[in-house]
RNA sequence: GGAGAAAUGGCAGAGCGGUCGAAUGCGGCGGUCUUGAAAACCGUUGUCCGAGCAAUUGGACCGGGGGUUCGAAUCCCUCUUUCUCCGCCA
């Protein structure tokens, strides 16, 4: 979320910036403000009568020490009244910053400078694009039939087992998925990101650390007996590594890779869009995680960018990348570029990778901090990227490479399918 | 799941209900000494919210939350976590 310091002191940037995001800011920013005010006054006051208290008691300390017992009684009932009053400030004060929160929590960040203004995804801009969109022969056909014709992925199973959107893996199948994984955490390595394995279910306080809690939980599968959460995605497990955490200046770039399977509920999603891998309840992704400081985030989300478009140069897939526009956008980014595949049969392009810089939205909520120059404690910069997630690359991969007499893996991965075609 | 013990600053580890944000050691930072380094010695060393141009200054924080008290790291309740023993188990 963003900082109080920052609200008051940029109000009408605020409002005009999320504007662009669809929001008409202006009442919860102006609540926002005249709260801050009273929490200060009202903890001002505190203060000062905690102060007084603290003295009387200092004092009654030291008259019964002298065994002057009358006076420290006496004393002691002076105190009776501020006691009173202080509860009772405290009181305000705790519902005040409650009231603060609610409203802070609702507020999306505040998109950077260079982001388009746009209302919907025809308003995103291309960056750039690269390989080729294949021809495919007459008989060619979407990747659904391909899984079903080599035995690859079985949807009905899934149902059976779990239930929609939770397919099952088979034989070449389950193996090419192995080796995506494999190839993109050897890929990670190799640019210097660190493996971990963290945890796929999370608590609340991880949910609200990166920003799907509150608000959100809808879209995220929960486990009521321990209050627990199926991962979306590993940018909250990662991510919250660093929670409560103030870094010093050597730790950086902190550069972390995860794979994770990732399940979204994904609610009122239904239609031929969702058929096949396009859109599933769980699938596995690479996730690239990445903590910078201020002044360097928006270098590391190029690099973050570059190492996402090797990825998929290497597997050889037609894609471009997209500066998504303001509309679009996610209510935590300050600046996201979408990664899309054309899947030539559907002939549709997928959305196979999101990277975006928060900025210091989620360090706020996070307490993730580091130490500038001057030993001063400010907001590190966190970004996240998919790196990649699996079942769209697997769809145009299968449908772009088939032929007559069956579908070509890429080189890159052959090392680690250990078999050339399907 | 059952029984017991514990939770203090970056780490280790003290702390009779009163001047304890907290002894001491280690580590970190600055300095003296040294050609340089080490050792030794001296100094310094958290986070958050306020007031102030600033020096400075008020308040809060000893796992979380609540309570007793004029006053709580210290007493009480509760939750969480960790450790030991037992049970179960990939």
């Amino acid at each position: 979320m963003l900082t109080l310091k920052y609200i008051q002191e940029n109000k009408e940037r605020v409002i005009e910036k999320l504007k662009l995001k669809k929001l008409d800011a202006t009442t919860i920013v102006g609540d926002i403000i005249l709260a801050d005010n009273t929490r200060k006054s009202t903890q001002a006051e505190l203060d000062r009568q905690l102060a007084e208290l603290n003295n009387l008691s200092r004092q009654i300390g030291a008259l019964m020490k002298d065994g002057k017992t009358d006076e420290a009684n006496a004393a002691k009932e002076k105190t009776a009244s501020l006691k009173e009053s202080t509860k009772e400030l405290g009181v305000k004060l705790a519902e005040t910053e409650t009231a603060i929160n609610s409203l802070l929590v609702q507020l999306p960040n505040v998109p950077h400078d260079s982001v388009p203004p746009g209302k919907t995804p025809e308003d995103n801009v291309e960056i750039r694009s690269g390989g080729q969109i294949p021809e495919l022969h007459e008989k060619a056909v979407p990747h659904w039939d391909l899984a079903k014709k080599y035995d690859l992925i079985d949807f009905e199973l899934g149902v059976k087992i779990t239930g929609a959107g939770f397919p099952v893996y088979k034989g070449k199948g389950a193996k090419l998925q192995r080796a995506l994984i494999n190839y993109f955490l050897d890929e990670a390595e190799k640019a210097g990101f660190t493996e971990v394995q963290p945890p796929i279910m999370v608590n609340e306080d991880s949910g609200f650390g990166t920003g799907q809690l509150p608000d959100k939980e809808g879209q995220m599968y929960h486990v009521g007996i321990d209050n627990l959460y199926l991962v979306p995605t590993a940018e909250v497990p990662v991510t919250n590594i660093f929670r409560d955490v103030i870094l010093n200046a050597s730790d950086f770039p902190v550069k972390y890779t995860a794979y994770t399977p990732c399940f979204r509920r994904e609610a009122g999603s239904y239609g031929k869009d969702v058929r096949g891998l396009n859109r599933l309840h769980q699938f596995d992704k690479v996730e690239i995680v990445c903590i910078d400081i201020p002044e360097n985030s928006y270098n590391t989300l190029e690099a973050m960018v570059k190492h996402v478009e090797n990825l998929v140069k290497g597997l050889g897939l037609p894609y471009r990348i997209l500066k998504l526009c303001s509309g679009d956008m996610s209510f935590t980014s300050a600046l996201t570029y979408d990664f899309e595949v054309y899947s030539a049969a559907q002939q549709k392009w997928l959305e196979v990778s999101s990277v975006s810089n928060f900025e210091s939205f989620q360090a706020n909520r996070l307490k993730l901090r580091y130490k500038d120059a001057d030993k001063k404690t400010q907001l590190a910069h966190t970004l996240n990227g998919s790196a990649l997630a699996l079942p769209r690359i697997v769809a145009a991969l299968l449908e772009n490479n088939q032929d007559e007499t069956g579908i070509k893996i890429p080189e890159v991965l052959i090392p680690y399918t250990r078999f050339e075609r399907i």
